[in-house]
DNA sequence: TGCCCCCTGCAG
DNA sequence: CTGCAGGGGGCA
């Protein structure tokens, strides 16, 4: 699913096309995708788009109330936007690369605005939702209570991410970084071209880990989120943008995806293994 | 800290 | 047909 850079640019998308737009219905297709009261949502309007870590939070307001709609994409989770009137948006018509109109097999939510312009939500794999909660109860919710640091706010600076390091001395690195609780949003992919970057295996102890390493290691992780972010994120199989397009960032990976072909650095075959429970992507040459 | 699981579809 | 896929919650 979306990590960081995806979600990062489905909110720059949600700022251009839903802000401040009155919602006048909510289709639940999949129930078991939304909790809270979906009566609420309906003659709200969008007062923000925000993200923290792969969650997108959008505040809804109504009667002076305000709300949340914590949305996570999970695996195969999409927004995508419909308008009639806005360019470049579908309307009624299959919005690029999907060939099908919307809404298709995958939609599970709906929402409609008072302009006619709507929302699909479209999950596969359906491990996705959107939970509305009321402002004061933001709180309590436990992913967000539990979430690490913004890699990218100037908070994360080198002496932070050390610390965090020491805080887990045992961990593999690449367990560490897909751990939301030390660093938020990065995942499987970001993470493999994080270390790669940093010339650092993924399954190195991290307090084997040098200052050097350290060092490289916290620039890596900035500089490839901020790549996701500029390419509009990373399209390995049903990741698009709210305008329905690609993300082009794996064109520009280092060891994701690109199993048995040579490393763009010194040209032995990349490999891949499992670690950490997921594929793990990584060249047994450039990284020690 | 490491598995299994939630699902569906597609590559090998 | 089996195994695998941008995540993460729940369970030893």
């Amino acid at each position: 699913m979306p990590e960081l850079p995806e979600v990062e640019t489905i909110k720059l998308g949600l700022h251009r096309t839903i802000l401040n737009q009155k919602i006048t219905k909510i289709d639940i297709l999949l129930p078991k995708m939304f909790s809270g009261d979906p009566t609420v949502v309906t003659n709200a309007t969008i007062s923000d788009i925000k993200r923290r870590g792969k969650m997108l939070i959008i505040d809804v307001t109504k009667d002076s109330y305000l709300y949340h709609l914590l949305i996570h994409l999970k695996m195969t989770g999409q927004l995508i936007f419909e308008s009639q009137t806005k360019p470049g948006f579908g309307g009624g018509h299959p919005v690029p690369p999907l060939n099908t109109p919307l809404p298709n097999k995958s939609t599970k939510i709906i929402m409609e605005f008072e302009s006619e312009d709507k929302l699909y939500f479209n999950d596969l794999r359906t491990f996705g939702y959107i939970k509305l909660v009321p402002a004061r109860q933001l709180h309590e919710n436990t992913f967000l209570q539990q979430i690490g640091i913004e890699p990218l706010t100037p908070e994360f600076t080198l002496e932070t991410f050390a610390k965090l390091l020491e805080k887990r001395p045992k961990a593999n690195i690449k367990a560490f970084l897909l751990d939301q609780t030390h660093i938020a949003g990065l995942g499987n992919i970001y993470t493999d071209e994080s270390v790669f970057r940093a010339g650092i295996l993924p399954w190195r102890i991290v307090s084997s880990l040098s200052e050097q390493e350290i060092l490289l290691l916290h620039g890596s992780i900035k500089d490839v989120l901020q790549a996701g972010i500029e390419l509009q994120g990373a399209s390995q199989t049903s990741y698009i943008g709210v305008d329905g397009k690609k993300g082009t960032f794996l064109a520009q990976a280092a060891v994701y995806g690109r199993a048995n072909l040579p490393c763009l650095n010194c040209g032995q075959p990349i490999q891949k293994t499992k670690w950490a429970g997921r594929g793990t992507h990584y060249c047994s040459n450039c990284q020690k």
